[in-house]
DNA sequence: TTGAAAGCGCTACCAC
DNA sequence: GTGGTAGCGCTTTCAA
């Protein structure tokens, strides 16, 4: 490959400077007359020099990318993280290095192996892997921050307040007058499915010990929601509140509820998690979270360890806010 | 930095062999005994070495990843194109280097030109770019592939099929009974907004030369869409079905004519474009697009690209598909 | 089949 | 301030 690229050695030879003033120039070190960066910046200017990132990479062992490891991911929640993680990223100046990674922890691992020496740093989200799985897969001596996965002892880790937002929304739903509140849960294996059920069980123990306590488990997606909304269904809708574990599910709820001709929310309520903007236009009353925010604090956070502050490893939540619509309303 | 990390010199000296042979034994190179290999292959996994992918890259020029430059998009049109783009990206060995590009021309140019040394090939997705700023933010020398954006003469191009969508629903629209369509149109500098446009009037014209053509040009949000209906309704609503630029613009359609108590589909029938989930939702007719599809076919041609396959500079469309629902459904 | 060594382009240390 | 130059870790001729 004889592609005969400007280097920094064209430059200095055009400039009348050595290869290091170059360098010097064009990393911003003060030690260098102004005259003497004058004419390398007009020497770089006419030969439209830009420096090999390898080069650079390989010289000082850094890269300026972020590795980004996310699940398989759908809509909304998935664009706003890397919008919050862009902007985050920009502003630092790094660049994003996405992957996915599946359930598989193989998989997973053959991922993270490829960023190996390609990034300064990974961001993982990875509900789904238990944390021997992941720090196994993980590439060693390589700053890690976690969002909503397990563990947390050995990264900082994001998550979302869960624990916030469910118990705000039994609550809420309590203070409307609903008894016999049914949660619909995600697969528990992933953690905010989890935390949002156990957020529940809590909340209803603490604050209406005497009513009801019930979990359907189901799937972070619309069908399952219709599902389990028919078995309910099927038993006479003994039930007259239904919280969703995000607004995929309670999507599906309020179909399944359409369909059988039962009033929301008269009859039943319905709520979810999450705030997608389908929620809006539903007038779904939901649990909304900043996860544009998170993202970029998850870059924030990485960079600052990337540079060395090794700070804390503590764990960040990210809060919630309850947005009470229609699904909700009178009774 | 004294990162004492295993070097592909290491292994060549626990294995006895030279760093040269070591190479050719990671890279796969025929020309090595079995017994080398054997023996190499144990000394990198007593070593658990990885090769510096840094040093990699300057030698053979070759990053493995590809750039993605993409404007600030919302919700599931992102993440789909996402996803296909990681699943055939991770299918031949490379990683995806993230960015978004904003309107601003100049900005987008730095955001390409970080990319340089650090990806092979980008693909980039800027409606919002007029074909002369592009081309000019683009680093030169590097293989391009474009997706819905202006021009393509210069870079292989990936469109989104507006003609075929939209003339397949006109046609349904016409076969269903309907005489007096109008279609809502998005800003027509927006590339898809006037081919779906153009699209309308020649469907029209081709399939049903006596009926009236009629074009309301909005924006491709939901306030246009009710905007525009309301408009019609001042009128007396002289209409029986609107075909809006995009789902959006169909959503508000819909809700002033609900509001308005017109009977849809009775009375007027409704149809959108893009088939996102709110469609499903609300029983709207729409046209689908493959977005993942036309993710992973932008790598393929850039990767073909990379490989130095010239092949063509042509311009291919992203197929589309008619899902009729109960907006345009009976009469 | 294997090894020695010349780069790839850049940064940073050490002299001057 | 500036220049010479030794690596950074790898791939790939060219010889042996």
């Amino acid at each position: 490959m004889t592609e005969s690229v400007t280097t920094i050695r064209d430059v200095a030879r055009l400039a009348g400077f050595s290869v290091a003033s170059v360098s010097r120039v064009l990393n911003g070190h003060s030690t260098v007359t102004p005259a003497t960066r004058a004419k390398v910046m007009s020497a770089v200017e006419a030969l439209g020099y830009f420096p090999n990132i390898a080069a650079r990479s390989l010289s000082t062992a850094r890269t300026h990318a972020i590795g980004v490891a996310l699940p398989d991911m759908h809509g909304e929640f998935f664009s706003e993280l890397m919008r919050g993680m862009d902007r985050a990223a920009s502003d630092q100046g790094y660049l994003l290095l996405l992957s996915n990674i599946h359930a598989d922890a193989s998989i997973a691992g053959q991922v993270l192996t490829a960023m190996r020496g390609r990034v300064d740093g990974i961001i993982i989200m990875a509900p789904q892997l238990a944390e021997g799985e992941r720090e196994n897969a993980l590439p060693r001596g390589l700053p890690v921050v976690l969002i909503n996965s397990p563990g947390g002892q050995e990264h900082p880790s994001l998550r979302i307040d869960n624990t916030g937002g469910m118990t705000a929304m039994v609550a809420h739903l309590l203070q409307s007058g609903r008894r016999t509140i049914v949660h619909l849960s995600g697969m528990l294996e992933n953690i905010d499915a989890f935390e949002r059920q156990l957020a529940y069980r809590n909340a209803m123990a603490r604050l209406a010990p005497d009513l009801p306590v019930r979990v359907l488990e189901g799937s972070f997606d619309e069908a399952s929601g219709e599902a389990l909304t028919r078995s309910l269904l099927a038993e006479g809708m003994p039930v007259d509140a239904i919280v969703a574990a995000n607004d995929m599910m309670a999507l599906g709820a309020l179909q399944t509820l359409r369909a059988a001709n039962i009033a929301v929310p008269d009859r039943v309520a319905v709520a979810g998690f999450d705030d997608v903007p389908l929620a809006r236009y539903l007038d779904l009353t939901t649990v909304a979270v900043d996860i544009a925010g998170l993202g970029a604090r998850a870059v924030e956070i990485l960079v600052r360890s990337i540079s060395g502050e090794t700070a804390g490893l503590k764990t960040e939540f990210c809060q919630t806010r309850l947005i009470t619509r229609a699904t909700t309303g009178g009774r």
